[in-house]
DNA sequence: ACATCCAAGAATTGCTAAATTTATTTCACT
DNA sequence: AGTGAAATAAATTTAGCAATTCTTGGATGT
């Protein structure tokens, strides 16, 4: 049952967690001693924690200053938001290409997840955010999951989270819209139409990307 | 003069050197124990260094049982290579679209110093592959140093580094193939004609790519 | 009022040592 | 030979200390 994880792990993802989910704000200091009261380990962990956050963009590391999170700016969500396009549409366009059966039997499964609570998020129920984004990316990771390439899997999944990051702190759900790209891109793959896929891959980022952009100075 | 880095980010230079360069070899162990005799500093700061170079694909952690230099695999190779071409021809067009004046002198300045290095490496020198590294590195950097975007910057050098982890441990150097190579896209970068250059860039990354396949049951 | 400089305090960096947990090996027993 | 328990080895985690560097606030002088 429950946590099989070493602290380590479990803090690496705890703090992950709360930078993408925006409980650790954009550009806020990580105080090596307040971080070790918030999540009760010792400096050492924390650091290791910090430093591996920092490989992968969540955390800005400056040298003999400290740690902080990685700072918002219309031009890094721009630059992410490109590149998830340019990531995802590869994969996408090689896991058509590929996917075999177990491929489409996990995809249609991801995609009716994803439909169940994306319909119950009508009401605005903010206590779903949480798994919303679990059910959206298992749909977006099946969709590539046949690509057969884990370098590229791994390099989509950090984009993926980057961009979450701005989509969540943003904007909490863009509501049909997503919903209908969302299927739009669900049945051009099950009939492995790559350019139609990619075309609503495409739009369904850039529609999230200006959502964000509109929203950007106001809550900043 | 000298080294003004912290230890921390000195050894972190030190270890992911001689993983590219092959002093530690692929799949080896990094015993804590061990890596501090050769590396003379604390294990917490190991432990930091090895975490980083764990996100970035050098090294593997495998929790509860310690560290290893990332192993070599044909679908790994290829699969950066792929990477490789599809980001650096991104970036590339990217550049030649928006490069100005100053891009286009340090273009030409970076080319001049490849140029002048390859030339001497005709007599199998190897004294001097790790200022070739750097200079290719610089070359390639030059190139697409203008397409406005850091985390494409930042994504392209590291695809770049465990690339050329394969091309140092496989063979030491092409020759006369590459130096051709290296010009086309030099020639046509200058042109701003991207499709050329594009081409090229593909060409120099697949024929590497090709040699270094040929070479692995060999060398591994 | 404004800039400069300096000292106190705060925070990061780096190290050691020890306790804890987990993996691996050894060895006795069936 | 195969099983399982004990011994060993190694990684993980914590705690505390020393050294270095950064920040802050105030005093000084123009």
């Amino acid at each position: 049952m429950g946590n099989m994880d070493t602290i380590g792990s479990s803090t690496y993802k705890k703090i992950k967690r709360d930078i993408i989910f925006g409980e650790l704000k954009p550009s806020s200091k990580l105080k090596l001693d307040e971080i070790k009261k918030k999540y009760p380990v010792s400096l050492s962990t924390i650091r290791e924690t910090l430093n591996r956050l920092s490989s992968e963009g969540f955390v800005v590391a400056e040298e003999q200053r400290g740690f902080f999170v990685s700072p918002f700016s219309r031009e890094d969500l721009i630059e992410i938001a490109k590149l998830r396009i340019l990531l995802e549409s590869y994969a996408l366009n090689l896991s058509l290409k590929n996917g075999d059966t177990d491929w489409e039997g996990n995809l249609v499964a991801a995609h009716h997840k994803l439909s169940l609570i994306e319909n119950k998020m009508d009401n605005k129920n903010k206590d779903i955010v949480e798994s919303w984004k679990k059910y959206d990316w298992e749909f977006h990771l099946a969709c590539i999951a046949a690509c057969g390439s884990k370098n590229l899997m791994a390099l989509h999944s950090n984009l993926f989270d980057r961009y979450l990051r701005y989509q969540i702190i943003l904007l909490q759900f863009r509501g049909e819209e997503a919903i209908d790209e969302h299927n739009q891109i669900y049945n051009f793959s099950k009939e492995r139409d790559a350019d139609n896929a990619i075309k609503y891959l495409k739009i369904h980022i850039e529609k999230g990307l200006e959502h964000a952009l509109d929203l950007f100075q106001d809550q900043i």
